[in-house]
DNA sequence: CCGCATCCTGTATGATACTG
DNA sequence: CAGTATCATACAGGATGCGG
């Protein structure tokens, strides 16, 4: 039994980037709803408004383009008037639903382990926890 | 008629909060180094600590606190002089294996989808993006 | 309708010094 | 060794109002 990989090994800590990125794409608070909702075929600026409660014009904008600039989602402007916009996501964007879905089952089973089954509706509120 | 799910039906908003739940646990900058320290046998403090360069003893203790409240990493305190600690994770915790692995695969091809391949080892700058 | 500019606040994190 | 206390800062995000 030798100390195999005790080492400041960088390759290992090279694993630790593509998952950072991964998550990172899905950081903060409003781009999951938002891909959500993408997801579930709403495309327009407002409808996406709508179906992310709470959110303002300012996230949804930043937020927007900071998926575009991932690619995950395609930004289409029609010249009318006023203008329409239609947000889809991309083929490439919709390669997320594995990854959301593997998210999803973790954390279906985290909070039944965190809070009991009965609660399973409620908010998670860290400050409860200790 | 029924408006079909164009609504703001709460059932699918719900799919939204155990994953987000699941982004919670490894979220910060320093979560996810310090888990594969852990799963990577590491265990004492300052062992994590050099295992993850950068981290001030603040911040690890901090997290290690987060990570033991989600009871992925159990804390035990030995009676010696000076103290020693050793944190390790739980089987539990280790469940969070598939979840990266699939951060991970996801990952990598982000990486190489957004960068060119041979820029696989630079850190992903978002300024770079626009 | 689809945003952007501005200003403001809270939280995450960093730096540094100290203790059992 | 394994932390805590305190102060400082940067950045995410919220509120509001304007503009093509």
């Amino acid at each position: 039994m030798e100390k195999p990989d005790k080492s400041n090994h960088s390759q290992c800590t090279g694993i630790i980037r593509p998952v950072q990125d991964a998550l990172d794409v899905l950081n903060g608070k409003w781009k999951l709803p938002i891909i959500v909702a993408l997801l579930h075929g709403y495309k327009r600026f407002s409808e996406i408004s709508r179906q992310v409660p709470g959110i303002t014009d300012r996230m949804l904008s930043k937020e927007l383009r900071d998926l575009e600039l991932n690619q995950l989602v395609k930004r289409k402007v029609y010249d009318t008037f006023p203008v329409t916009v239609e947000y889809t996501m991309t083929p490439y964007g919709e390669t997320l639903k594995d990854v959301i879905s593997a998210l999803h089952i973790w954390g279906e089973k985290h909070r039944q382990k965190i809070f009991g089954a009965d609660l399973v509706n409620e908010p998670v509120d860290k400050s409860n926890l200790g």
